[in-house]
RNA sequence: CGGGGCGUAGCGCAGCCCGGUUAGCGCACCUGGUUUGGGACCAGGGGGUCGCAGGUUCGAAUCCUGCCGCCCCGACCA
């Protein structure tokens, strides 16, 4: 069979790079770093928005929609923000355009500049806080909880499909609390909400953690995020969520009444998930041979391939599959009956393969003569008889096995790949050779994080939440630290 | 912005060093036929400002000059 795609092992990006666009899932458009996502990638995205926001919702939030402009004065006024964000940018400078004198083409008509310039949204804090400003003015106006799915763009220098790409899709959370400690906790609560969609849902399992001072939001005062491992054993950022402290409250000037009638500066949050999750769904399941999605992303989540030599052969199978589809519809399975007759069993198997799609019937004379189906599972490449008459409770059992399987996998990869140090040359040797996540002691420092930056190439990831506590040395220093951090390198 | 590389059919490339038939190959596409249980085969066919502009020459995809665009590596980063 010709492989469709380079292997995995030999080269990563390039494997990552022909699936994301031979799975139908998205390509470079002409546009400078920008992605076009298709129909069938964009349909996973959808079922991610879904899936999210109805956590959103049970927890208490509402979605709303905020300018994509923001004036470019409103950036400058929270320091660590501006300094953050500034050198990525997109600026709108005019509002016409105009002929040009050679008469070849447009330019930006000079007598249309704007007086103030126009930022288009790295991330919307300053234009949801002024906003807020008008909206809060008593503590019965707190908390507030509110969502956008938006589009935002940041000038990123180097860019690739779903990881980093100069305007991406996501949604951010933006909150305002009465007091720190809803404040902290909503934060918590949203890095809650995203561990469980990456686990459960996206059978990605995650570690959860706290960014160091240099690797933190620009205008937060704690990142708490979720970091996952790639099957080439570098780390994704899968999720960010960010206590605010008073920050944006001070530079907005967001204030309300407490009960005493005394006015108080509001505490916030705020919190995003990107598109970037499809690439982290892409690189954690994956194999040579395409996409490996769990099921409960999947936007097939069967797929029934006739094969038939005549129109009679077709149109009994026909009928045994409409008596499926009935079925597979009452138990909520998605499910595509592909009887094109431009394109040969063979040729359809390896394209469902390379979309990932969890399950895979092959409905013959043969097995209608034996009342059974040939299913094949799409992460173990498994495949068994199984009888017509049960067999949609069987999908329905295998679908739960495989988003199970795959999380598992994936889990079994993280353990084999994380790795415990206690010395420096350890640190430096174990990133070298096998990658993964490497946990250490560290210092606390800047100082410590940049010079191992600097010998290695990999980041802090996180300091982890669920720390076991044990105090040590640091690698670099010998100070000594609290607990063992995560080191590793990152997309 | 620094260091490399590339621009020839929708996609992927060969040809260029050493100028000379009608610019070629694979995939894709179209037509007809045979096929269909793991990416079918045969026959025929369509499709090109050889990135752009200038120069050298009897003659340029090929040599020279300038410009434009893209990709990779680094700085940036969800």
């Amino acid at each position: 069979m010709a492989k469709a795609l380079p292997s995995r092992k030999e080269n990563y990006s390039l494997w990552y790079n022909e699936l994301v666009k031979k799975a139908d899932l998205a390509e470079n458009s002409d546009v400078r770093g920008c992605m076009v996502i298709k129909p069938y990638g964009y349909s996973i995205w959808e079922k991610m928005q879904r899936g999210l926001d109805d956590m959103f919702k049970a927890t208490g939030h509402v979605n709303a929609y905020f300018p994509l402009f923001i004036p470019k004065s409103y950036m400058s006024r929270e320091a660590d923000h501006v300094e953050g964000f500034a050198k990525e940018c997109a600026i709108v400078t005019h509002y016409r355009l105009k002929t040009s004198e050679d008469g070849k083409g447009v330019i930006p008509d000079p007598e249309a500049k704007l007086e103030e310039e126009l930022i288009v949204r790295p991330t919307s804090e300053t234009v949801i806080w002024s906003t807020y400003r008008k909206w809060i003015q008593s503590y019965r106006d707190l908390p507030l909880l509110i969502n956008q799915w938006a589009n935002v763009v940041r000038w990123e220098m180097r860019t690739r499909l779903f990881l980093r790409t100069t305007e991406f899709l996501w949604q951010e959370g933006h909150t305002a609390h009465a007091t720190s400690k809803e404040a902290v906790e909503e934060a918590e609560r949203m890095l809650n909400v995203y561990t469980q969609f990456a686990e459960q849902t996206m059978a990605l399992p995650v570690i959860q953690g706290i960014k160091s001072e240099s690797e933190k939001f620009a205008g937060a005062i704690d990142t708490y995020c979720i970091e996952a491992l790639m099957q080439d054993g570098k780390a994704l950022q899968a999720g960010t969520s960010h206590y605010l402290g008073q920050n944006f409250a001070k530079a907005f000037d967001v204030k309300f009444a407490n009960k005493e009638g005394k006015e108080e500066l509001v505490w916030g949050t705020s919190w995003g998930v990107t598109t970037r999750l499809i690439g982290a769904l892409i690189m954690a399941h994956s194999d040579d041979d395409g996409l490996v999605l769990p099921p409960k992303l999947a936007p097939i989540q069967v797929v029934c391939v006739p094969i038939y030599r005549s129109e009679e052969d077709l149109a009994k199978i026909k009928e045994v599959v409409s008596k499926l589809e009935k079925e597979f519809l009452t138990k909520g399975i998605s499910f595509k009956f592909d009887d094109r007759d431009t394109e040969r069993p063979g040729w359809k198997f390896a394209e469902y393969e390379l979309k990932g799609v969890p399950l895979r019937i092959a409905l013959g004379p043969r097995d209608l003569e034996k009342n059974q189906a040939e299913v094949a599972r799409r992460d173990t490449k498994e495949k068994m008889f199984i009888s017509l008459d049960r067999l949609s409770d069987d999908v329905v059992k295998l679908l739960e096995e495989i988003q199970n399987n795959i999380y598992n996998r994936a889990l079994d990869f993280r353990k084999q790949n994380t790795h415990d140090v206690e010395t420096y040359d350890e640190l430096k040797e174990v990133l070298n050779t096998k990658g993964g996540f490497v946990l250490a002691h560290w210092d606390g420092t800047a100082e410590t994080e940049d010079k191992i930056k600097n010998d290695t190439k990999a980041s802090l990831r996180c300091i982890p939440l669920d720390s076991n506590g044990k105090e040590g040395k640091c690698v670099v220093t010998g100070k000594t630290s609290k607990q063992k951090v995560i080191f590793a390198k990152a997309y």
